[in-house]
DNA sequence: CCGCCGCCGTGACGCTTGTCACACCTGCCC
DNA sequence: GGGCAGGTGTGACAAGCGTCACGGCGGCGG
């Protein structure tokens, strides 16, 4: 059996398909090692398949015509990117670049689109997908309209504190490997203001401690809490 | 042959289901007419089924704890609401309040659901809906992060323009029979703005007149050039 | 005719944030 | 040791916008 299958299947939107149609699709499969910073797509280009993450990490973003860069998502091992104009058929809405060496998998867009149709398995995947993706956008949207910097940064240290987070006591310890820059970048604002606002969250007492790329966290409830709630 | 199944075929989402299917479902359909200012539902509640617009105005809104409202989007007749906790069983994500008077089919739940298994073409449909709600919510996202509030309001006025515009030589006539509190409410911002706004795109040549809801527009591309170019 | 009310315009003010400028620190390479 | 670069802290400033306050205007009911 190939490889890939087992592989495929511990991908979320793979995992219910039965063995022969993941034989098929893990055929088609394109792997792919590439380093940090490697560009997968831009926006407005055509979309020629689907990616997958396996290792590593993908920002994917949109770039404001006065160069500010606006992060729509981040995704991770198991994750599909873009699968939007796979389904629609339009051209990509966001621009998509590694940030961290990554692998991934690449599966031509044909061979995607017989998957979907011929396996209603796929077909009720694909929409659980994009409902998710849904929520997360209309989360962000409401973290862009109403809360300040200070407050979206305790939250994405909050999702961070619950995916990669080792408990210590009460707190949590992260090993955050990003600049100030690229969480600047990710949180739509500037360099500085990140600066600040890692300052405020640390007097708040929701940073307990920080040494290089090292954090030391509240739980990820009193973060929320307090970016919820917007200052108490 | 129930009457309801000529208005179905007229929703996009069913257009292309056959007789029976719609016979059907024209049978479970519950139509209603609502006043202004009626609340479909509020964020968070489960969700018992689809409503479509056949008639007036839908704004789906999401809130904050200090009671802004960011607008996600507004659906007029033939459109359907909140077809994605439906998909994935989830609460409401946001709150819907007709902004005008409305007439509107609610389908319920099982119902919708029985269709969509049955039923590829509904499978197709609805994937095509999540993807335009997501296409929509990425240019939403851009505009929120990079544009001023006289940009988006620009993109606001040449979406209606687009919609129920009548052409006046290389201008514009549109009814926006909205006050600037919900042009506010709209845009996730405040009433005062959108006065400044409105002064600003006066002074730029973007809106020629403007006699209490009677706008004279400059063409939706010029509109929609500026609030891009964001300045010239 | 008068007062009320909903809607609109506008000035003043403060807060958040992007931008610029600059100092500091650390590791690294010559 | 002495630059040098990349990452970081911080102050100053301006722009955008939310908020408050107030005045004007038009319709409508007494």
């Amino acid at each position: 059996m190939n490889p890939l299958v087992a592989v495929l299947r511990r991908v979320p939107i793979f995992a219910e398909l039965n063995d022969i149609v993941l034989e098929r699709l893990s055929m088609r499969c394109v792997p792919r090692t590439v380093g940090e910073g490697f560009a997968l797509f831009r926006a407005g280009e055509r979309c020629s398949g689907l990616y997958v993450v396996l290792e590593g990490r993908v920002r994917v973003f949109r770039t404001s015509l006065d160069g500010r860069e606006q992060t729509l998502t981040v995704e991770g091992p198991g994750r599909p990117v873009a699968e939007l104009p796979l389904v629609d058929g339009g051209p990509y809405p966001a621009s998509a670049v590694t940030t961290a060496p990554s692998r991934l998998l690449f599966l031509p867009r044909a061979e995607f689109e017989h998957a979907f149709r011929t396996d209603p398995d796929v077909a009720a995947a694909v929409v659980r997908a994009l409902g998710a993706r849904l929520r997360h956008f209309v989360q962000l949207l409401e973290t862009l309209a109403f809360r300040d910097v200070a407050a979206r940064l305790a939250m994405l240290l909050a999702d961070y504190a619950d995916r990669e987070g080792h408990e210590r006591g009460d707190a949590v310890e992260v090993q955050l490997e990003r600049t100030q820059e690229e969480l600047a970048a990710e949180l739509g604002t500037a360099r500085e203001s990140i600066s600040r606002a890692l300052k405020q969250l640390t007097v708040r007492g929701l940073i307990l401690d920080r040494a290089g790329t090292r954090f030391v966290l509240a739980s990820s409830e009193r973060l929320r809490a307090w970016a919820r709630g917007e200052g108490t």
